[in-house]
DNA sequence: AAAACACTGTACCGATCGGTCCATTCTTGA
DNA sequence: TCAAGAATGGACCGATCGGTACAGTGTTTT
C-alpha cells in the first residue's frame, strides 16, 4: 500500500492551517492525519521529529513566504512608500481580514513559545527591521522609525486578536487602514 | 481528610495564572491540581463543569476586575483624560509590561475561542465602549472616537504579542506610551 | 529480474487525558 | 451530641495522546 502522491512541501499548507485552527496542543496527530489524509507512518516518514518538526517546518515556510513577499520588497524597493502600501494589502489578504490567525503570534502567546522562541523572535525581528528601513528611506526620521515599525507590526497582531474576539473582520481592515495612514509622511511624524 | 482552607474565589487567581501560562488545552487537570494543591475531587466540587467552568469563572473574575478598575473609571470619571491616563498605568501593571499574557486575547486566538465566544467578545466590546465614551468626553470628535478606541485596545493586545515574541518588555512599555500619546488631544485628532 | 528504496496504513505501546466515584474527614447547625 | 453536608484525596474509568514498529506496496535503480 503506497501512493506516492504527497510530497513534504505539499503537506505544509495543510499543516499550517491545522495548527492555526487548533494550536500546538490542540492539533493532535489523529487530527493532523485526518486533515492531511495520511497515516501516522507517512507523517513520521516526512517529519521524524513529530509535531515539533512539523511546526518548525511550517514556521520556516511562513518565514520564507514573508521574506519573499514582504520583507525583501520592503528592503529592496525603489519606491519604499509604495512597498509599504503593498505590504498592507498583502498582509490583509494573507490574514483574510483577521479571519485567519497569525500562527506566529498565536504561538507566541501559547505555552509552545519557549520551544520555538528563536524562530518566533526572528520572524518579528525581520519584519520590524525591514519595515524600519523602508520607513527611513521613505523619509521618516530615523530616530522614530523603529518605534513606528513596532507600532505597525504590533498593531497588525492586535488587529487579528481584536477582530477575532469581536467577530468583526471590518475592524481588522479599519485598523490596517489607520496603520497605513500612519506610515505615510505627515507634518508631525 | 478534609481541610476547608480553600474557597472557590481563592482558587481563581491560581487558575487564571495556570491558564495564562499553558492555555486551555495545555492546562491539564493534573497540572491544575498541582498548581492549586487540590485533588480532582475538590476541583470538581468547586467546578462541577470541569475545565470549561473553571475558565468561565476565571474570565468572569477578569471581567469584574477590569470593570471595577478600568471600565467603570473610564465611564464615570470627572476628568476623562486623567482616567484614560490611569488606564494605561493600570494595564501596564496588570500585564507586567507584556511578560504576562492577556488570557482573553490568548483564548481569542486559540481553538477555545468558539467555546467562550460571547464572553471574549463582551470583554473587548465593554473596553472599547468605555474608552470611546471617555475619549469623546475628553474632547475627541465622536466620529473617530470608536476607531481610536479600537486602535488603542488592539494596540495593547498587539504589544503583548510583540513583546513576548521579541522577549523585550521595554517594547511593550514603549508602545503603550505611544498609544497614550495618541489618546491625548492633538491638533490633528 | 531483482535488489534497493520511498512511501503507506495500522496495530500497538506506555502515558496521560478529562472526568467519575467514593470512603473519609472536617465543619456546622439543630 | 450528633446528623447533615461541605470538602478532600486518590483510585479508577474509557478515551485519546504522541510516538514506534513493521509488514506491505509502489517506484527506481541496477
Amino acid at each position: 500500500m503506497a501512493r506516492a502522491i504527497a510530497r513534504r512541501d505539499d503537506l505544509l499548507p495543510v499543516l499550517a492551517e491545522t495548527f492555526r485552527e487548533h494550536g500546538y496542543e490542540g492539533a493532535s496527530l489523529s487530527l493532523i492525519a485526518t486533515a492531511t489524509g495520511l497515516g501516522k507512518g507517512s507523517l513520521y516518514h516526512f517529519f521524524p521529529g513529530g509535531k515539533a518538526e512539523m511546526v518548525e517546518a511550517v514556521l520556516a515556510e511562513i518565514e520564507a513566504w514573508f521574506e519573499a513577499r514582504v520583507f525583501a520588497p520592503l528592503r529592496q524597493a525603489d519606491d519604499p512608500a509604495a512597498a509599504i502600501a503593498a505590504m498592507f494589502t498583502t498582509v490583509s489578504d494573507y490574514f483574510r481580514s483577521g479571519r485567519r490567525v497569525c500562527l506566529v503570534g498565536a504561538l507566541s502567546l501559547s505555552d509552545a513559545r519557549d520551544r520555538f522562541a528563536e524562530t518566533l523572535r526572528r520572524y518579528f525581528a525581520l519584519w520590524v527591521e525591514a519595515l524600519t528601513g523602508a520607513l527611513v528611506r521613505a523619509g521618516h526620521p530615523p530616530e522614530g522609525a523603529t518605534a513606528l515599525a513596532e507600532d505597525i507590526v504590533g498593531g497588525i497582531q492586535g488587529a487579528v486578536v481584536l477582530a477575532r474576539a469581536l467577530d468583526r473582520p471590518e475592524t481588522f481592515d479599519r485598523i490596517l487602514v489607520c496603520l497605513r495612514e500612519r506610515s505615510r509622511l505627515t507634518a508631525g511624524a
